[in-house]
DNA sequence: TATCTTTATCGTAATATTGCAATATTAATA
DNA sequence: TATTAATATTGCAATATTACGATAAAGATA
């Protein structure tokens, strides 16, 4: 017990919540955050950003990467994060979905 | 240590982690499918359509429901469960909004 | 080459989550 | 009132997450 039983459920359902657990964070939130403030992705000063240590904000930002929230690439000696919008089309797809099917809903009950 | 700093954040990141924590596992994110597949709100068999023992799905129901994600009212003997919009609408508007501010960055960079 | 800067990894403590058996609660029904 | 049915709560074990100090790695710069 204690693990989540992954296999009950399906391939979608588990995307889903891998995405949405990896944005479960306030300091990913902000993550996600300052990547859309900042212009170009060049960036390298994300722990600056953070009210967290360094090794912590570096972890974060690997869960996001596993995730593919964001993408990191090495920039000589400092690395450039840029957010992955494949991911984050497939999360608002999903949510606009819900949304079709809700005002669908909405004429049936409640 | 251990605990997530939550004073840290401002408190729309907190509210959007919480939001985001609460659909970070495939059963919850199940119930949710769920929920949007049944015409009305009176159902009261949420527990057969999951793979999980009775008392793991009720703790998954409060965890979406504290999250605002639900609303459950008592009808008779069973329980009334039904989608809160109102959370998901914030979800949505969330993501609208990063995808909005991608558009425009993806005119400068990467 | 020595040093600085930046990010990653390791190790570990504190805390949270997941799952379920056992039990409690609450309302409908016989 | 006893029984049944549905959901909640308790208690606990297994596992995961969060956080950070110490340290490593790797490129830039003096």
């Amino acid at each position: 017990m204690g693990a989540t039983k992954t296999e009950h459920f399906s391939d979608k359902q588990n995307y889903i919540a891998a995405l949405a657990k990896a944005l479960g964070h306030p300091a990913r939130v902000a993550i996600i955050d300052y990547l859309l403030t900042v212009d170009t992705c060049i960036c390298g000063d994300i722990v600056n950003q953070l009210p967290l240590a360094q090794p912590t904000v570096s972890q974060h930002l690997k869960e996001l990467k596993n995730a593919g929230l964001i993408k990191g690439d090495i920039e000589g000696n400092a690395i450039c994060y840029c957010i992955d919008e494949k991911a984050l089309q497939k999360l608002q797809a999903y949510f606009a979905k819900i949304f079709t099917k809700l005002e669908i809903k909405k004429l049936k009950c409640c």
